[in-house]
DNA sequence: TATGAATGAGTCTTCATTCAT
DNA sequence: AATGAATGAAGACTCATTCAT
């Protein structure tokens, strides 16, 4: 059978996002191989980060892209945005609890591009009077991310199924960004 | 000066909580002694941890006192909560990220009860017609977590002002909690 | 070239037996390989111990064979008996001075069958009338570990010639335990 | 309680003679002090092995003297000497298990002493013919200490009674070293 | 003087990596 | 190309020693 590069790295994104201490065996083990061979295909850990981080952030554009952030009402584009990315969120919330490690990195221009586009979202939400703007488009930012990392633990649990995730999601952040006296 | 046992216990959640791969020399550092003394206190990793958890219990147990849950209107003791507990968020985010080790044990107990009157009180939001339904009341617990580490970190990047984080927190949970209808 | 385990626990015995306080470097460079190689075969020092044990047990049983305690004269049975464990003294000093530890294990069976292997050896020549009956079988029986350890340092220390040694031994301990008057 | 030097030391020769890796704390509990008050009579662990040495050397050479080894029959010698030096036979194992560790020292020159001393006692008896000239007087020497050794064990472990060893010690060598002819 | 507490030094163990098959 | 085995480097732990009381 051949590699299967996407495989090894998602499977990777989801130990680590649970475990950051995993060590090399236990990667390698969850991606069906041995450590020998992981090594292989990513010459040491921080080539497999850093295979990650561009994985990560290839996959969220393209989420980023499919969801037409800039497109219609603010309201039904986050829920196109969390739609898109919540299958995504392992490798986000990987990349969200890294990323003071690698400041000043090449990798964390790809990241702050995506950053600054959710809180651009959130800002025009604001613009357009939409959004209460009491909670800046910053902490809207984080914490969407908050809230797909939360919610990528709750369905690990079993607290929420996953089918009901993306809902529970979207309701909690727009519930609690929109104005309550938006007619 | 004598050993002060909360504050090497407040100091390492911090540092745990930003970085939780970061050696027994750098938590000793932290807590301003030598990995030898740390150890003469906390012999070997696995009883730092445990003590950090029976003292992130221990102390969130006391914030849910102060906050009385059960006392007057859901949204009230929600905001109580959130005051309460947020002094103490990156021992809980520490916890909530490693909450996956040790499974099993004693302390999952005291961890379990905690998190029963959390859900608890968002039940009774929901029994009272304050909170949405459609929203679990396992979901907003999981969700309060998502949020308190997404503040710490927020924070910690200088993305929000502490001063505000509390109110951030609580504006968007129960912002997205509560029915929209609510008279 | 493959790891040869019985290479391994002969260095190691050799040296502990010289110096109890070596160093895990110490033993793995004399057993020509890293320590962390070490390691991997026998994880832990208490590990490398308790495989000295059990390959002490197994040789000096497999010793105890070859020497046929019960047949023929007693005399003659002891100087089987010290021809064919004399190669393996090391080991048996070693064990003999580190016997004191894991008291109560399992190991310590295999040690107890084996001593009591020797100690009936002694009693069966004073129950013959070939040995004194005032110098107890127990006593005999530690006395040949003394004299097995003694010997192993007297080569070492080139006091007494290798090929000599067993000779030296043979002919204390018989001459000693021997009546005199024996016709 | 004054400080009893001679109680420390024969203490310390008792458990270090049994467990050459007992840590400071261990030889202190046993000499019913804490490590830092042990520390400040012999300052290092080196300190304290030295003064076991000359401590030893002098206890040794006291019960030489006592002996009178250059008087009368070499047997009744070997019975003087036996009976002299078996109250320190745990001081005198414990010298020679470490004797190869301070080689070319000036402790090592008491040592010698006594060492040579001995081996003249067995020399002499081979010169009057009392004794085998099979067994080399280096033999004798170190079979002597073997014994002694062994002896001390065998007590430890309750295998010979504290009053019998000596007998037990002087018959073994006696008995193996004398020529069986001798009239 | 005696001792609990602190720590530097050194040992033990594990990990990420490389190598031989 | 894939893997079990070997190992240097780094982390965790323990000990002997020192210090403040």
């Amino acid at each position: 059978m051949s590699f299967d590069r996407d495989h090894v790295l998602r499977t990777t994104a989801d130990l680590l996002s649970r475990k950051a201490t995993a060590t090399t065996e236990e990667v390698a083990r969850a991606a069906g191989m041995s450590r020998a061979t992981l090594n292989r295909h990513f010459p040491g850990r921080d080539a497999l980060v850093r295979a990650l981080e561009d994985f990560g952030i290839t996959e969220c554009e393209a989420a980023l892209e499919t969801a037409r952030l800039e497109e219609g009402p603010v309201e039904e584009a986050v829920r196109r945005l969390i739609r898109a990315i919540e299958p995504h969120a392992s490798l986000l919330t990987f990349l969200y609890s890294e990323n003071q490690l690698f400041e000043g990195d090449e990798q964390n221009a790809g990241w702050s591009r995506i950053d600054e586009r959710l809180t651009s979202l959130f800002r025009r939400g604001q613009e357009d009077g939409a959004f209460r703007i009491d909670l800046s488009a910053a902490w809207l930012t984080e914490a969407l991310y908050g809230l797909l990392a939360a919610g990528t633990w709750a369905v690990t649990e079993g607290r929420v199924a996953r089918n009901d995730i993306t809902h529970m999601i979207v309701e909690l952040l727009l519930g609690g960004a929109m104005r309550k006296d938006a007619s």
